[in-house]
DNA sequence: CTACCGATCCCCT
DNA sequence: GGGGATCGGTAGA
């Protein structure tokens, strides 16, 4: 599962729609475990919700928090033992344009009914970095139109419109920092502070404050 | 800079 | 009915 994580950085993720393709390269992961792992949604075993964390390795795990973010996981263990890798950061290479109506459209169909809000939006978008687009878990999951539909999809198939691609070849193994898992505090401090978040360091699509 | 707060909805010790 | 693998804005030191 960990040895899963680090490898899973570098690779390429893929949406491609049929009208537009974004792409981003996988810059920052965490690992999620089974019954053992507190923190996982499989804490308690297999529910409605989870279902697919206990499904073979490569297809997605997609779940909703706070009513209103998506996160994507890639499932990495064998059918039956639930773990998933959940992916908190991309770097965009393809689609920019793509991502940023993506995100726009999330966030006006979520976002409080201020009366300028759309406006703020769409400005605070314009002006929004590139590597800030894809940058954790919800705005990943905006950026990349992760839907629940998506729950269960192969990422492993070629022909699949949600999907990963292997690091180049020619693009060297990337350098791998790693630290705890952010926001699962409710986990009990063994929990919490397993290292099991990854990261390509210097990345400046890392979410939180790291890469601003 | 840190700390808190609200938004919003599906699923569940 | 409670709460969360988040985010962005705001208040205060």
């Amino acid at each position: 599962m960990v040895a899963a994580a680090r490898e899973l950085l570098g690779a390429r993720l893929i949406r491609d729609d049929g009208l537009s393709v974004r792409t981003g390269r996988i810059v920052e992961v965490e690992a999620y475990g089974g019954r053992e792992d507190l923190a996982s949604h499989a804490r308690s075993g297999p529910t409605a919700r989870n279902a697919t964390m206990f499904a073979a390795s490569g297809e997605a795990y997609v779940y909703g928090v706070y009513g209103m973010h998506t996160c994507l996981n890639v499932v990495c263990g064998p059918a039956g033992r639930a773990s998933a890798i959940l992916v908190r950061a991309v770097e965009p290479l393809v689609g920019v344009a793509a991502m940023r109506e993506a995100r726009l459209a999330r966030g006006l169909a979520t976002r409080r009914s201020e009366r300028d809000a759309p406006a703020r939006a769409a400005a605070r978008l314009g002006q929004m970095p590139v590597a800030r687009l894809a940058s954790g878990p919800g705005n990943l999951g905006a950026a990349f139109s992760i839907k629940r539909e998506d729950d269960g999809r192969d990422l492993l198939d070629p022909a699949s419109p949600l999907r990963l691609e292997a690091r180049p070849a020619a693009e060297p193994r990337p350098d791998v920092a790693s630290g705890p898992r952010i926001g699962v505090g409710f986990a009990g401090a063994a929990w919490a502070s397993a290292p099991w978040r990854f990261w390509i360091p210097g990345s400046p699509a890392l979410s939180g404050r790291r890469g601003r």
